[in-house]
DNA sequence: CTCTACCCCTGTCTGC
DNA sequence: TGCAGACAGGGGTAGA
């Protein structure tokens, strides 16, 4: 399940193979995705100059002089380069074929992924124009998760988990951040201070770029194999772990659903 | 406006 | 062993 790391990881794997390297045709075996592959890609995208390739929230965006390629991987996408002649799969559902010799392959077997294209400002396309800000940059700060949270009644699990508030924080690293900042999943937003939402800003900080820092050093083929990205199996305290004892007071740690999302929390440490 | 439930999809796991 | 059903999850959207 891709988190906004798996993303960037993948993101900066693909740039350097992308960026003033044509496309020379796009192939589509599977356009039914998430919404349909938009159907003007292969023609608009053929014989194109890549000029960047650049990340919004869990998006990412590649860029030509005529327009965007916009990909998310929802659930189990994955993107990567393969060798022209390797075989596509049964999930192999989208190829870009390059002037390089190389295939930016796109696979997703749950197909919860898209493929769009767009030929205006890309943040102004409306699954971009209102997201959140970023949270790795200042623009995510304490006085503005605040004032975020004022007067908000949904649990902070939920309200951090809204990409119009923040993008990028998954349900992974939402558990995690809040067992970090010791802060019960099912609080209302607004009812907590904002020394502990500072915290939880701090922690969001801190869980995302060490899973990136990871991602960077343990994650191998981008070209050639299966693409896979291979899943930093970084310690994680609550998500995944309910029943077994907390990390820090060996209590039973509680699963509930919040927004029909598992949740997972210590009771005796998260308040 | 705010919030919740639902839905898209299929590989994997659990229980009968 | 086989099969049915539950579950996982991002995020848009309908409806309360």
């Amino acid at each position: 399940m891709p988190e906004l790391p798996e993303v960037e990881t993948t993101r900066k794997g693909i740039e350097p193979y992308l960026v003033d390297v044509i496309v020379d045709r796009v192939v589509i075996r599977q356009p039914m995705l998430r919404w349909p592959v938009t159907p003007e890609l292969p023609t608009r995208l053929a014989q194109q100059v890549i000029r960047s390739v650049t990340r919004r929230g869990k998006y990412i965006a590649i860029h030509t002089d005529v327009g965007t390629m916009i990909v998310h991987l929802g659930m189990s996408g994955s993107l990567y380069l393969v060798d022209q002649k390797t075989e596509a799969l049964f999930h192999d559902h989208v190829d870009i074929i390059l002037g390089s010799g190389k295939c930016l392959r796109y696979t997703d077997p749950r197909r919860f992924g898209s493929i769009l294209w767009t030929e205006e400002d890309w943040f102004a396309h409306p699954l971009i124009r209102s997201l959140g800000p970023e949270p790795l940059t200042d623009e995510f700060n304490v006085d503005y998760l605040t004032a975020q949270a004022k007067s908000r009644k949904k649990p902070i699990k939920t309200f951090i988990m809204d990409s119009k508030i923040v993008v990028g924080v998954g349900n992974i690293y939402a558990n995690e951040a809040l067992f970090m900042s010791g802060i019960r999943p099912d609080k209302p937003a607004g009812g907590i201070s904002k020394k502990r939402l500072a915290l939880l800003v701090d922690n969001i900080k801190t869980i995302l770029s060490a899973a990136i820092k990871q991602g960077g050093t343990t994650l191998k083929d981008f070209v050639g194999g299966d693409g896979k990205p291979g899943y930093f199996k970084q310690n994680l305290s609550v998500y995944g772990r309910a029943g077994e004892p907390c990390v820090n007071c060996q209590k039973a740690l509680i699963e509930s659903r919040l927004g029909q999302r598992s949740t997972v929390y210590c009771p005796a440490c998260q308040k």
